[in-house]
DNA sequence: ATCATTTGACCGTT
DNA sequence: AACGGTCAAATGAT
């Protein structure tokens, strides 16, 4: 974990000290002489490095944690993340799965999760996470409802571009799609771009996947992801069991581009699992 | 002891 | 009857 945080830290350091030379070059390119291309292309440059530092900061800001190369978080007041540090406390998941079924015509079982808060809070929140079938590597997570629980109406949240910046960190793809008369979001996270991929990987681990991915409609917590984003207007209008017309144009795809998962700089942070017993399961026979 | 997961049973829908 | 979704007792983990 020591060497995850200096690893976290040098990421940052790197990133910060990448930005200042690109902005240093910058500079030197304001004399009438130099192309406005060359201009460009170090102002992306320079934006892509501040994207990363802030990714990192921001991981650590809504992670809860005081020390920003802190890896081990708690978020306390919410209730909802016990410290996993040094005592090994139960931690207690947004997500609670309840049921799993092999469906016709598919080669993995799919998993039925709802909200930790179902009971106490009424919250009806649920989601399902099946294997693709096309691509092994892709998790399909189908999010239904909304989450009316506490935590979801937390304000630790980190603006929406900032969230999506993070996003981009992942190779995923999010749809908004009907299912039945139901509107459902619907995450493909391909698990070998997550960014833990370095340290992680090679145990993949589907429950991981199952408690952690959050929809960017579900403003809570996660275990060692936040994909949360702030609701849009238009998320705002999407409830379930509310019937709206559906066309293609009505559906609203976001699709990330992948990012370098080794450079990423959300890969410091995916570590938190590592030593969590309760997220080491074998995948091939929870999905086999 | 408490909380989470597993898994067969059950139920509603088609 | 078959299927997908949920329940709940048994089991496992902390």
């Amino acid at each position: 974990m020591e060497k995850v945080k200096d690893w976290d830290k040098k990421t940052l350091i790197t990133e910060l000290t990448q930005g200042k030379e690109f902005v240093n070059k910058l500079k030197n390119q304001f004399d009438p002489l130099a192309s406005p291309e060359k201009c460009d292309l170090l102002l992306e440059k320079i934006l892509s490095s501040l994207d990363k530092s802030l990714s990192i900061l921001n991981w650590k800001v809504f992670n809860g944690t005081k020390d920003p190369f802190s890896c081990c978080s708690t978020i306390s007041d919410l209730g909802s993340l016990r410290d996993q540090g040094q005592n090994k406390k139960r931690k207690i998941l947004h997500w609670r799965k309840y049921g799993q079924k092999d469906i016709l015509g598919t080669n993995h079982p799919r998993a039925y999760y709802r909200c930790t808060h179902r009971n106490t809070q009424s919250c009806l929140a649920t989601k399902l996470v099946q294997k693709s079938d096309e691509d092994p590597l892709v998790f399909e997570v189908t999010y239904k409802g909304r989450h009316s629980c506490k935590a979801s109406q937390s304000s630790i949240f980190i603006s929406y571009e900032d969230q999506k910046a993070n996003c981009n960190k992942n190779q995923c793809q999010l749809k908004k799609q009907k299912v039945g008369n139901q509107k459902v979001e619907k995450l493909n996270i391909k698990e070998k771009a997550f960014p833990f991929t370095p340290l992680k990987c090679e145990s993949q681990n589907a429950q991981f996947f199952a408690n952690s991915i959050e929809p960017f409609t579900s403003p809570i917590e996660s275990e060692s992801m936040y994909l949360s984003l702030l609701p849009t207007q238009e998320e705002e209008e999407f409830e379930m069991g509310k019937i709206l017309q559906s066309s293609e144009s009505d559906r609203i795809e976001f699709i990330w581009t992948p990012t370098s998962v080794i450079n990423s700089p959300f890969c410091a942070d995916w570590d938190l699992s590592v030593d969590d017993p309760s997220l080491m399961v074998d995948i091939s026979e929870y999905f086999t």
